[in-house]
This record gives C-alpha cells, sequence and structure tokens, in this order.
DNA sequence: GCCAACGTTGGC
DNA sequence: GCCAACGTTGGC
C-alpha cells in the first residue's frame, strides 16, 4: 500500500466537483508529464491512499483524502482531437498515457501549503521542495500518518 | 499577471 | 546526444 499526493487545480476539478461525481470517483485524466504517468501506470494499486492537492488557486493545500479506485487505463482524451490533451503521436493500440481512477473518501478543512511548511515532519515532502511542478508526489506512510493524525479533521 | 524552475522539442 | 528555445507549472 503506498500514498500519493496527486495535484489537482480546482477550476478544473475541485474536492467539491469530486464529492458530486457519481461514486464520488473521477478518471485522473491529462497528466502529460512522463514521471507522473508512471506512478499512476506502473505503482499505483486500488486502495493506495491519496492526498487531493488544490494548486494553482487563491489557498493552495490538501482538500481532502481520497483513494485509487482503479489501476490504470489508456487517457481516453489523448485520442480525442477536440480535447485540450489530445496527443497526434498516440493510438488505441499504442497509448502514451494511462490514468487511475480516483475516488473521495473524505473532504476535509483545507490544510493550507503554509501550514504544511510549518511542519518540521513534513519538512521532506516531494511537493513542499523548491521547484517541484510534479503533480503526483509520492508520499512517506510517516508523512500520511502525521498529517492524517495531526492536521486533519473534518 | 509575474516569473523562477523545470520538462520537452528539435536543429545541428 | 548536446543544448538553446520554448512551453508549462504553480506560488506569490
Amino acid at each position: 500500500m503506498r500514498y500519493w499526493l496527486m495535484k489537482s487545480e480546482p477550476a478544473d476539478v475541485s474536492i467539491d466537483d469530486l464529492a458530486s461525481f457519481p461514486e464520488r470517483s473521477v478518471a485522473w485524466y491529462g497528466v502529460r508529464n512522463y514521471q507522473a504517468r508512471n506512478f499512476m501506470r506502473d505503482q499505483m494499486k486500488v486502495g493506495d491512499g491519496v492526498l487531493f492537492y488544490h494548486s494553482n488557486c487563491k489557498v493552495p493545500g490538501i482538500a481532502g483524502i481520497a483513494k485509487v479506485s482503479s489501476v490504470a487505463y489508456p487517457d481516453a482524451t489523448q485520442f480525442d482531437k477536440h480535447n485540450k490533451y489530445f496527443d497526434p503521436k498516440a493510438t488505441p493500440e499504442q497509448p502514451r498515457w494511462f490514468n487511475v481512477d480516483v475516488q473521495l473518501v473524505q473532504k476535509i478543512e483545507i490544510i493550507p501549503l503554509d501550514e504544511l511548511r510549518a511542519h518540521e515532519t513534513l519538512a521532506n515532502m516531494r511537493t513542499l521542495q523548491r521547484g517541484n511542478r510534479l503533480s503526483i508526489t509520492p508520499v512517506d506512510p510517516a508523512e500520511w500518518k502525521y498529517i492524517l493524525k495531526n492536521l486533519v479533521s473534518a
């Protein structure tokens, strides 16, 4: 069982959007970075823990707890000419991009980025490192436990 | 909306 | 296979 932090722009898919979707689940489409793709394709298993993170918004931070609800499968948007994530080099026979499904477990009171930075225990979190832009990062089990125990309130 | 950081592209 | 140019991310 692994743990992940996954960034979403709330203007695109927010925690409230996720809560309103059927099964409170969403296909994590649109990842066009190989490292992030490889995490989904090669490492994610059903049941893995996910910190749902709001990025590029007024109060960036962790907005909910979720879980991986499907292993990776080809991202449908790569084949759709009219989609902004269309990739002309991808074919159904040779897909380039994959996504898992992510299901909401619990919306929480947002844990702002500032707050995360204030905790020494979390200093090494990948997503807090300077210059990090990766939209999916592994979370250390100790960091996951610390966050759930000390920072989460519903 | 600015801009630092970083990933990708493509000419050579 | 190098690397300059360009595009994107995401906090501020």
